[in-house]
DNA sequence: TCTTTTATCGAACAAATGTTTTAATAAAAC
DNA sequence: GTTTTATTAAAACATTTGTTCGATAAAAGA
């Protein structure tokens, strides 16, 4: 008996294009895009990737080191652009209705412009994912977001001063609550509106989000 | 060697309390409410329960077969109600705006009381968790929601004629988005807000959604 | 050139999963 | 009073899970 047939072990003649860790990273991103992060198993990943079984170990440790790197490449992009474009928003000058617009915009437009883009296609809606199914530590780590938030909040105050803080936060959670319902729930959309409405234009989303909460956004606070 | 002390196969002496079956339910549904599908095992819900593992089986057939039972028990009460506030909302007379209202509240309300009403506290999340990981078959179950809307999107669009029904769509979309995140990201509301905002009284946070999104649901229709 | 390090693979492993089987018992039906 | 049926619990099972192991080969360093 000599060795078997389809005996290929140990190091590949050549790895070609090399890069094992980020083929894992985007085979991960794009299966964990759409289905959650414990229905997906490592060896799907590692088929997806065409890399053997050992390598997710090798490479992050863990299943959950993967979620964790993948993490850490898709957020900070994100939370940056987010951070710069508020900052060209503070230093706005113009109405008030102009100003808040400005603000929310700098909230929105990076993450529904990325959800669009061929490349970080995935991004957004993993990110929103990991945040309802991923493992404590992970979660934990997403919801430092609170912390980014911050900053909008104070913008917000500054530009709103006669609203109460509970109406501003009131009101930024139902704004990101429309913006993560375009990721997580855009099947509904399409379904009933046969089509009709898409996310193919991710500036004209924008500003049809924009021209829905801005009224609400401005309006005084209601005391029931 | 004689009977192993802990021996106790069989039925136990008495069921006493009995429905095996609406004990393992309700420890699903509360289960559910913050795991998804895939992360709560089945030893965890009967033990849970405090039943034998096998009862899930028998009882529902498979895993799938508890969850189907289980959204089957909750969907059609809420949905019922819907139904039926909207029948109150369309027969009610006066201006557009308070008539848009009665419709928003008619497809708001009844999700929104049932989420802090202590009997059916985990109904609501487990039903929106479940459309998000739960297995093909149910989830498809849980798309027919499309249908149950269209009866929405028609109230609005006699009430608003004048708007295209893009636009409609649009707007439900935002306004569902909005009432999902109550349920999904209440955390990150309170943590923002220090435990300002929270849940505690329905009827309240219905009237300030419904102020929130009333502007944008009434505006007219915007050319970009 | 020889040795060490790095990177990769498939096989093997232990733990956990959903399900099935078996045994037991109480109540109902006969 | 006997048989049948329904219901339960625990053990056994097959599968799948994430992880580790041993082998192997290219690359890097001496």
């Amino acid at each position: 008996m000599t060795d078997s047939p389809n005996r290929k072990r140990g190091r590949p003649p050549l790895p070609i294009d090399n890069e094992t860790r980020e083929r894992i990273l985007n085979a991960a991103q794009r299966l964990f895009a759409d289905r959650s992060f414990t229905q997906v198993s490592v060896r799907e990943i590692t088929d997806t990737a065409g890399v053997g079984i050992a390598a997710i170990n090798y490479h992050f440790g863990s299943k959950d080191g993967l979620l964790r790197a993948l993490f850490q490449r898709a957020a900070p992009t994100l939370l940056a652009e987010r951070k710069q474009l508020l900052k060209v928003a503070k230093t706005l000058e113009g109405s008030t209705p102009k100003r808040v617009r400005a603000i929310l915009h700098a909230l929105l437009a990076p993450v529904i412009r990325w959800s669009s883009l061929e490349a970080t296609q995935t991004n957004v809606p993993f990110l929103v994912r990991v945040q309802l199914d991923g493992p404590d530590e992970i979660r934990a780590l997403g919801e430092s977001e609170t912390g980014h938030l911050k900053p909008f909040v104070r913008a917000l105050h500054e530009a709103l001063p006669e609203l109460p803080m509970t109406e501003i936060y009131w009101r930024l959670q139902f704004v990101l609550g429309i913006e993560h319902s375009l990721h997580q729930e855009v099947k509904r959309l399409e379904s009933l509106s046969s089509g009709a409405c898409n996310l193919d234009e991710p500036d004209a989303v924008i500003e049809r989000v924009l021209d829905f909460v801005l009224p609400g956004m401005l309006a005084p606070a209601n005391s029931h």
